[in-house]
Parts: C-alpha cells; structure tokens; sequence
RNA sequence: GGAGAAGUCGCCUAGUGGCUGAGGGCGGCGGUUUGCUAAACCGCUAUAGGCUGUAAAGGCCUAUCGAGGGUUCGAAUCCCUCCUUCUCCGCCA
C-alpha cells in the first residue's frame, strides 16, 4: 500500500509511474477530492466529539453538585451531539472505505532504476553465468528422462488430482529432498539466514499483508471451512507477516529468514502455457529468502539476496542469467525484482527459477512492520525483500535437463552427493 | 468436541460508569551525587489521526485498556459477538 500522504503531495509523479507499469490510473480521479472530503469530516466529528466530551464532564459534575435538573436537560442537548456524531461518522466511514479500496488496488511505484517498459520484451539482462552444456544429439527434455528414469509420474499424478501435479518417486524423490537440503545448509550455514518452519496456511489478513488479497483471490486456494483461510502461495506470505503488527528494535535488523514449504498455486488464468511437465505445477516445492531490512539498507540487500540465489545455481554448475524486470512486468508488490533465469536445454532458453523483489515499504505499510532506529526514534516502517533460493520443482527440472547423458541418465553433481545417497548418478 | 478462567501502557500489576490515556513496581532514557562501579534521589518513558505551526520544536484536539458492535450525556469498568491464551475432560499424530 502507498502512502496516502505522499500519494497526495506528488499526485501527478504517483500517476505517472503507476503508469509506467502499464496501471490505468482512472481510479485515481476521485482520490483528490475523496481525501480533502476525508479530512474536513475528520475535522468536524473531532470537534463535535471534543465538544461532547466537555459537556458530559459539565453533567458528571452537576450530578455531583446535586443539580439533577440542570443536569437533566443538559443531557437532552447533549443527546443531540451524539446522534450528529453518528450521522458524520457514518458519512467519514464511507468517504474512508472508497479511499481506502482505491489506496489497496495500487501497486507499488517502481524505483528508478528499474527498466521503463510496458511488459518483459524491456527486460534487462544483467548477467550471465556459466556455459550452456552443448550436445551431441537433441536434448530430451525431463519429462521424457524422468519417466524412462522411474522418477516422475505425471499420469498418475493426474488420476489421483487432476491436471498440473505430479508424483516423483524413488530417486526422484530423493533428488527433490536432496535439493532442499542443500538449499536450506547453503542459505542458513554461509549466508547467515534463520531457518523458519511456518504455517503453511493463513489467514486472509495475513495475504493482504503481503499483497496478495484483495486482488489475486483467484491465484489461491481457499479452504471451504468457515474460517476463510487459504493454502500459502509461496513462503514469502507467513514469513513476512510473522512481524506484522510489531515495532522492532533497529538493532535487530536485518532479519534474514529462509523457509522450505510447499506452495499451492491455483493461477486460473495460465492454462495453455507450460502445460507439460514439472514448469507450472499447482503445487511445487520452494526454499524462500525473505529480508527485513532498514530503509536506507534495502537495495545493497537486494543485491545480496539475489546473489545468494544465485550462488545455488553455481555450486551446482547450472549456466544462468539474472534480468532486471521492466516497469510493466513487475509483481504487484515489488518497487524492484531480478529474475534469476535457469538454463534449460530442451527449452533452448533461460527459464524463470527466482524472482528476487524489493518490496520497500509496500508490505510493511500494509503489514504493520516497523522499526526504531534507537529507543527513542519514532517508528519508521521497515523494507521487506523476497526471493526465491531456490523454486525446487524447477531445480529439479534444470538438473536432469543439463546433466542428462546420452544413455538417459543423470550425473549428480559433486556439491549435491552429500546430501543425495542414492550416488552420483542416476540410471534407468 | 465439552466445561471453566483470563486478556490494561516493553514486563508485572491497580482499577466495577465521570476526579483514568489510565496509578504503582520493574526495566529503559536523561540528570544530581561520584576516583570507578554501585546505591540513593529527581525527571522522562505509547501509537495513530486531525488542526495549528517552527530554523528545529512546540501547542490544541480526537481515538486506542485483545477485536468489533451495543447501552449511556459519559465506558477500561455494563451488555452482545468474535479472537487469543491457560486449566480440566474427550479425541488424536
């Protein structure tokens, strides 16, 4: 959520980069006027409630004073005050709601250093690592590997749920296990992240918080209990709001947490794309960065951030490429994100395995997160930052893509046996 | 699922209709004293919004005693709903 300050003071800048971001902006026109009404009604109840208040401490001490009748038609008058209060109150409450449904639909403003654009043809490439692995015949891509290897089922998969779920078995089990391990050891161990164990369903406030509700109810799913609650979409959600509603100590942060849960996406309106194999799944595995940082900190630990994603693509060999999304491409949330691209070989291209975002203080504003920088600061909100380190399914995918050998079997990389028993090499 | 108890200012606690945005203790901050530390003493110690306004500041008002409604001239205090926590029973991993 923006600042409603700061949306008044720089109206034509709001508009301009919300635009930027391809937002049509006409919910924006009755903002001006809905915010100065908010204000004079503000205005006028407070008076009328200071005024009651004087009057009812005037009757409180007549009574005391014994003048019973004097208090008796003060009390008549005064009567008439409360029920104008109510009327304006009502009145306030409603010019609030319509400025606060515009306030909740806006997405973030993009930082200025992000690529102006209308959607990811203007992406910016910013890196690249490694070397595509070049072949001797056409890659098969992991579906075809995974089912002559015995590791994957998306048949059954489907019999058992439906389209776009799948079933690893044996050792492509013990490789997707094997890939959070090493995840949560490489982000807790040499980055310094706490490890989280969260809720992995929540609360509809706690989706709003992140910026997910009101407006993407149809990417979830939602329990039918009466609660209204709903399967977590990915990490970011429960880690970010466990310091909703908090004023924590500057010298605390920034708090670097990492969580491995599985992630429920029901994303209504993407069928017909990736609609083979493990790329857009309904439920896939994810290893979550998610950073609270001080404002003046949070772009240096962007740039961290994502290079600790990063640094699970190089341990494990895999060529990747990092790009700066442009104005038009960026989540609803985000000031700023990297996408950090795998490459896949039966793809040809890079694929999505991270979205690293700068959140700034979009959630945190929402979420009630903030901040003293000493004890005797006034709060400040905080920035939060998220990413993935890394999408697990896709992980997986990236794997079996690039170290596939010519016989159908997969090379398990050096930096992974540890954590996978099953050797260095799985075979048909 | 059943029965009961409780939720007040960082923590503990006082408070059953007006003198309470809210007292006391602890903790924290500032000061006096001091060779240092400690002790003692004094002062300060929430958040949000509105108005006014300054070089900074400040001043005035409103709201907030788990949340939301209600009763009342007036609610921490009375009533209703919900949430959370605790205890006991049941059930279960």
């Amino acid at each position: 959520m923006l600042d409603i300050n700061f949306v008044r003071d720089n109206f034509e800048l709001v508009k301009d980069r919300l635009q930027s971001r391809g937002f049509s902006t006409e919910v924006l026109d009755r903002f001006t006027k809905l915010e100065s009404e908010r204000r004079t009604n503000i205005r006028k109840v407070d008076d009328l409630k200071a005024l009651r208040n004087r009057e009812s401490q005037e009757i409180g001490a007549l009574m005391k004073s014994g003048q019973k009748e004097q208090a008796e038609s003060r009390r008549q008058q005064v009567r008439q005050i409360g029920e104008e209060i109510a009327e304006r109150e009502t009145a306030l409450n409603a010019i609030k709601e319509e400025l606060n449904n515009i306030l909740v639909g806006l997405p973030n403003l993009p930082h200025e250093t992000v690529p102006v654009g209308r959607d990811e043809s203007a992406n910016e490439e910013i890196k690249r690592w490694g070397t595509p692995p070049s072949f001797a015949y056409e890659p098969r891509d992991h579906v075809d590997l995974g089912s002559a290897l015995g590791i994957l089922d998306l048949e059954r998969a489907s019999k058992i749920s439906g389209a776009r779920f799948a079933i690893l078995t044996g050792l492509g089990a013990r490789l997707e296990r094997a890939l959070i391990n090493f995840c949560l050891e490489l982000q807790t161990r040499r980055h310094g992240y706490q490890e989280v164990l969260p809720p992995f369903i929540v609360t509809g406030n706690t989706l709003f918080g992140t910026g997910q509700l009101p407006k993407f109810e149809a990417d979830l799913f939602k329990l039918t209990d009466e609660r209204g609650l709903y399967l977590i979409p990915t990490a970011e959600v429960p880690l970010t709001n466990i310091y909703a509603d908090e004023i924590l100590d500057g010298s605390s942060l920034p708090i670097k947490m990492t969580a491995y849960t599985p992630c429920f996406r029901s994303e209504a309106g993407s069928y017909g794309k990736d609609t083979r194999g493990l790329i857009r799944q309904h439920q896939f595995d994810k290893v979550e960065l998610v950073k609270i940082t001080r404002p003046d900190d949070s772009y240096d630990e962007l740039e961290t951030l994502t290079a600790n994603a990063e640094a699970v693509l190089e341990e494990l060999g895999l060529a990747y490429r990092r790009v700066a999304l442009a104005t038009g491409d960026l989540g609803f949330s985000s000031a700023k994100t990297y996408d950090v691209e795998v490459w896949l070989p039966s793809q040809n291209t890079y694929r999505e395995i991270s979205s690293c975002s700068n959140c700034e203080a979009f959630q945190a504003r929402r979420a009630g997160i903030r901040f003293r920088r000493e004890q005797s600061s006034k709060p400040e909100y905080v920035h939060t930052l998220n990413g993935s380190g890394l999408a697990i399914g896709r992980l997986w995918v990236a794997l079996i893509e690039n170290y596939q050998q010519a016989d159908g079997s997969v090379i398990i990389p050096e930096a992974l046996q540890p954590y996978f028993d099953g050797g260095d090499v799985i075979r048909p």
